[in-house]
DNA sequence: CAAGTTCGTGTAATCGATTACACGCTGACG
DNA sequence: CGTCAGCGTGTAATCGATTACACGAACTTG
């Protein structure tokens, strides 16, 4: 019967070794500082005793957590969860680990802090741009004082880092080809616009019509939060119209799948009678009825890249005074969805 | 110009309210252990100060972290991530804080050790049974010694808690619903088979089959890896037979949505020529081509049940020694891809 | 009024790793 | 042969929160 093993401490490593603990600790983060008799007496003595560092007593005395903070209004949605494998996988190659918040029903400018204050994690990678950053970088005039990196959603404050797709002219592009295939008679199904980016979508939509001589008909513009639910609500306020469009923007695929859904309830098919185009690509899209024509986000790029620039900036690679700004593009998928008017 | 504001320390709180940082703590933790007046002065300067407890500090005296790790193969995947959703919730409402590790290129069995015997977190949420769970919980004899819960998969030593669906059952309730609809020509696409709870839903298949004294016919038995590949690969499989079956039962969504876009590039319609049932009812399944009949799995009450189980044993409220093992029920979901034979 | 409780608070040790500083040894050089 | 540089290692302070123990004050009780 073995005695309960307790952890191992670099003080049992020492003890085994027959060396202080300073040199385990140097022989473990700078190796070329120790002989190469104690170096390997002491490595030897590492995986007898299966020693791991204790992260806590790391991070005390650091004052790092070597963790980031992945913050998603709602992981359980696949355009997050792809995007936090993203994450995942660039932490993991520079040894963070990764925590994940969602926004539950509390206070949305108290459940971050929180995490943040209390060295539980060196940086945010924020994808809510519902929050009040200032509530988590401390005094406006101090400006951002946590590294903190914005993505999916712009945040209005230009000294936050951001890695962002280029919606206007994603949206642009989605409506050029819905006029390029003939359509002229469009409307747009609306993401929220209280979120910056999302906001550009529309923007983008408007230009594109714009440029092509095309009236904005006010009634085929719709207002959608993102969720099937309001696809489906769309669906009905086009039905209850005695002229409709012949193609439809969505801002997100989600409530393109639910338009889709509603009008061929009631014998609308897509793309026989209205094409559709969607926006973000979520694994859905491919295998959607019919399959969904849309722009394609880089969503796991856009996790990596946002979480390389966050480690760049916890460890001073990059001057935390000099925002970055990166723009990917997203890319026109044709699938089923869309055909000639 | 306000000098660089670090972060307060329990003893700049006790400074600033007069008391010592014992005190502080004894406010924070066991109030009533503090009179009225000190504990209001104190509050007063937990407030002033903004302070927030240190993390890293916290746990190295207490050795515990406040965090539990859930580990994935793939969280990229739509299944995962509402099971994530679950266990977030569930975490944060008892204050936990969630990991996240998904298995990378390394040796599958070093990858969470560190984790766990760094302190880093309390336990595990298992998600992947491929992995041996003897190389976490330290020698044999000793049998699991840290807090582990597995769930989506069974781990094939009985010590380990798990909280797993009646895959048996679920696959067996399946196929009978093929069989009430007039099928009796029924093929199955098989789940990996090296994850135990996965080759029960094939047991399930074959003992329905029996049960109904319908033959299985080993051409129409395919093996799957739950990805759309093998979905597409065994619909060619399919199409170059000369005698197809007229249902089938896939081990999970994914497969089944393979299948049916394969099959349908080739003029063979589900349902009208083959019905088709999956098994765990993401989210794509409601809207693919054709809404498509499954098995649900209470993802999201998994997600929740694991991370209750697994605080609960944490925190001593269920003794460590007495494995617990919750069995939840799928459900059948009817949409469009079954019709009568 | 002495002795014993109870209550509220402070003192100091502790968790485990890191690192500035000090010290001793070796070897080079004038 | 004395001085000094450089290398390798140990000593001890430190990070911030918790808690066993001690202590003094107020209160109870015979």
């Amino acid at each position: 019967m073995v005695p309960i093993r307790k952890t191992p401490t670099i003080q049992d490593v020492a003890r085994q070794a027959n060396v202080s603990a300073a040199t385990v600790s140097r022989v473990l983060s700078s190796p070329d500082r120790v002989s190469k008799t104690t170096r390997e007496r002491v490595q030897a003595a590492v995986s007898a005793t299966g020693y791991t560092i204790n992260q806590a007593a790391r991070s005390l005395r650091l004052r790092n957590a070597r963790t980031i903070l992945m913050a998603a209004p709602n992981i359980g949605n696949p355009y997050y969860s792809t995007v936090l494998d993203g994450v995942i996988r660039a932490a993991s190659e520079r040894g963070y680990s990764v925590l994940v918040a969602t926004r539950l029903g509390q206070d949305p400018n108290r459940w971050l802090a929180d995490y943040l204050h209390s060295n539980r994690a060196d940086g945010l990678l924020l994808f809510d741009g519902s929050l009040d950053t200032f509530g988590i970088n401390g005094s406006d005039e101090e400006g951002p004082n946590l590294p903190l990196v914005a993505a999916y959603d712009e945040i209005p404050d230009p000294r936050v880092n951001s890695v962002l797709v280029d919606n206007r002219a994603a949206a642009a592009r989605a409506t050029r080809h819905l006029i390029e295939l003939g359509h002229t008679r469009i409307g747009h199904l609306m993401s929220p616009s209280r979120n910056k980016s999302l906001h550009e979508r529309r923007i983008g939509f408007e230009q594109a019509m714009q440029e092509a001589g095309l009236p904005i008909r006010p009634e085929w513009m719709m207002q959608g939060d993102h969720s099937l639910g309001t696809g489906i609500a769309a669906g009905e306020h086009l039905l209850a119209q005695s002229e409709r469009p012949t193609a439809l923007f969505c801002g997100n695929d989600e409530m393109a799948i639910g338009v889709v859904h509603r009008l061929r309830l009631a014998g609308v098919e897509c793309p026989r009678d209205l094409s559709v185009i969607g926006f973000d690509d979520i694994a859905v899209a491919a295998f959607a009825a019919p399959p969904l024509t849309t722009m394609r986000q880089p969503r796991e790029d856009i996790g990596r890249f946002a979480t390389n620039t966050l480690i760049d900036i916890i460890e001073g690679v990059i001057p935390a005074d000099e925002p970055v700004h990166v723009t990917l593009r997203a890319e026109l998928v044709l699938r089923e969805s869309t055909r000639r008017a």
